[in-house]
DNA sequence: ATAGGTGAGTTCGGATTCAGAACCAAGTCG
DNA sequence: CGACTTGGTTCTGAATCCGAACTCACCTAT
């Protein structure tokens, strides 16, 4: 087998930020619209120093931004970059497969189509075939920025 | 080991099982064709006692399962199950977030379509409508399982 | 003006968890 | 035989996490 490690993986650098199960909550909630400090904390029942400590890291990794809501006294909100927006088919695959298989076929939430109100599916797509396909599907292959040789 | 939460979320029960970083990384390397312990170990220089904790813990729940590949001496070796191949798109997803992001324009890996060989996307489709979306299209509401109200 | 409340943090011990090394068992190879 | 491999387990000190209590600045009602 080729050698296929750890440094050169988006996965691993992906969790350097995301690598705890706090901060994946915390994304969760501004997903839905959470952005204050205070909401964060009793919505996720997350001890202080440990929001303040993951909303920081958050912030200085570009996921979320900290804006002035009030001047007098100074209040701030935590809202999504588009970078954070992008993380959103991460958090839905991590949902779907929640719903899947831990729920019991009874699903919290539903995400829909915003236009027609349907359930969404999520999938693979190829736009040079102009088809959508499943996992089972995939194959890789060294990227621009592959430094391993097998 | 703790098992917190009711989920009025499936994202928080998903991140029950693969809430640290260390259990992702065993799955990314699943996903690549490692199966033996020894393996793991290596290719992630995880402390033993971790992985071995690890490897239980996803065996239990039923994501990999411990397969027979040697009668003697007796050998194990990991694979995914049905429910931990589903866990493919969440993975892309967060690869490609972190090519995207943090990566400086350079994917060390690129997923393709086996077919084809051309690079994939990963879209929300409507079956509904018959078509693909992005995240600003989406809505959610209570689904048969919505307890808590939020 | 003062007492109480709130939003946003910080400080500080104690409990977990982790890494690293040593140890074990069962088998294989030279 | 003795060395080596795979797949673990047990131990211990170090790092980390987390919750309770405290702070600070401001607002509101009395």
């Amino acid at each position: 087998m080729k050698e296929t490690t750890a440094p050169d993986c988006s996965i691993s650098a992906s969790l350097d930020i995301l690598g705890d199960r706090w901060t994946i909550l915390i994304l969760r909630d501004a997903f839905r619209g959470v952005r204050r400090f205070e909401d964060f904390r009793r919505d996720l029942t997350i001890a202080r120093p440990v929001l303040t400590e993951r909303l920081k890291r958050l912030v200085e990794r570009g996921v979320l931004e900290r804006q002035l809501y009030c001047e007098r006294p100074p209040r701030y909100e935590y809202r999504l970059t588009e970078m954070g927006m992008a993380l959103s088919p991460a958090l839905v695959a991590l949902m779907r497969w929640g719903d899947q298989y831990l729920s019991a076929g009874d699903a919290p939430t539903v995400l829909v189509h915003d236009a027609c109100g349907h359930p969404l599916d999520q999938q693979f797509v190829c736009w040079e075939c102009d088809e959508t396909f499943t996992q089972y599907d995939i194959a890789s292959r060294p990227g621009p920025g592959a430094s391993t040789v097998s």
